[in-house]
DNA sequence: TAGTATGTTGGCGC
DNA sequence: AGCGCCAACATACT
């Protein structure tokens, strides 16, 4: 269940696997992973080296020779692996496998089958109705004090919501908002307009912070999501309800907020206003 | 067993 | 228009 970090990981992963290698062969193991996506493959990937790969809030791009663009969005469970050895048999989660020039396999798995792969003009892949609206990379073009203030200031939306929607800033998911907001010391359900400017300037500045912390903290080759067999929880906050808070030892809250899991410290977290 | 899950879209109703 | 809520997608884990 990826956010900007796994994402970001897994472009460093797949550019070291895939750039400037040629893909020898790609099968598709289950045609609802995207619209015609066997037959663009066999065109425009097939027989290509790749020339990049490029990662846009939690969307992946890989770009081949050619002019044409690779674009995966991992949804809940999606995840990119390398075999290095080729098992005799897929495993079951498979839903791509591709064969690069020297013999190596990249597989696209994905136990939940939400994840989609479009094959697209590399000119055109921003155009995709789901990247069409796509605010700036929270990452890469860090959302400014201002820009944060004037958009809480416009609504009553709590800021947990604010800062997960992704045509304000793209790339922060559940986890990443919970954990900035505990940062930042702020209550999830606040409303974005009764935040003083003082602690979204805080927030704003945090964010690329945050972000550069939680790639180094989960860099591995094999990203294990939360909830996974063997999974590592590196997060302070997120799914720690009861635990004592790192900070002041109260019991860390869980609750829904906007119908979504969330988490935070009733203590630590009184921001308003 | 029932509840929960880190994402996104789209529909309904207020 | 903006917003809350729900369902859909489909499976693994506790």
């Amino acid at each position: 269940m990826p956010e900007l970090p796994e994402v970001e990981i897994h472009a460093r992963n797949l550019r070291d696997w895939l750039s400037g290698r040629t893909i020898r062969s790609a099968e598709v193991l289950d045609a609802r992973l995207g619209d015609d996506l066997a037959e663009r493959l066999a065109v425009a990937v097939v027989g290509h080296s790749v020339e990049g790969v490029r990662r846009v809030a939690k969307y992946l791009f890989i770009d081949l020779e050619g002019g044409h663009t690779m674009v995966a969005h991992l949804r809940m469970t999606g995840r990119f692996v390398r075999d290095v050895y080729l098992p005799i048999t897929l495993p079951k989660a498979t839903r791509l496998a591709i064969v690069i020039h020297t013999g190596e396999r990249v597989r696209f798995e994905d136990s939940r089958r939400f994840g989609r792969i479009w094959v697209v003009l590399t000119s055109e892949a921003m155009r995709l109705p789901e990247l069409a609206h796509l605010g700036p990379d929270a990452l890469l073009d860090p959302i400014t004090p201002e820009r944060l203030a004037e958009a809480a200031g416009r609504t009553r939306r709590p800021i947990k919501v604010l800062l997960m929607d992704q045509t304000l800033l793209g790339g922060l998911g559940n986890i990443c908002v919970i954990e900035l907001l505990f940062r930042a010391g702020i209550a999830p359900d606040t409303p974005s307009n009764a935040l003083t400017e003082r602690h979204l300037q805080a927030l704003a500045q945090d964010i690329p912070v945050y972000l550069q912390w939680a790639i180094d903290a989960q860099s591995r080759r094999e990203l294990i999501y939360l909830g996974e067999k063997g999974a590592e929880n590196v997060f302070p906050i997120y799914r720690r309800a009861g635990e004592p808070c790192p900070r002041c030892s109260t019991p860390i809250r869980y609750g829904a907020v906007a119908g979504r899991g969330t988490y935070w410290c009733p203590e630590c977290q009184k921001a308003s206003g």
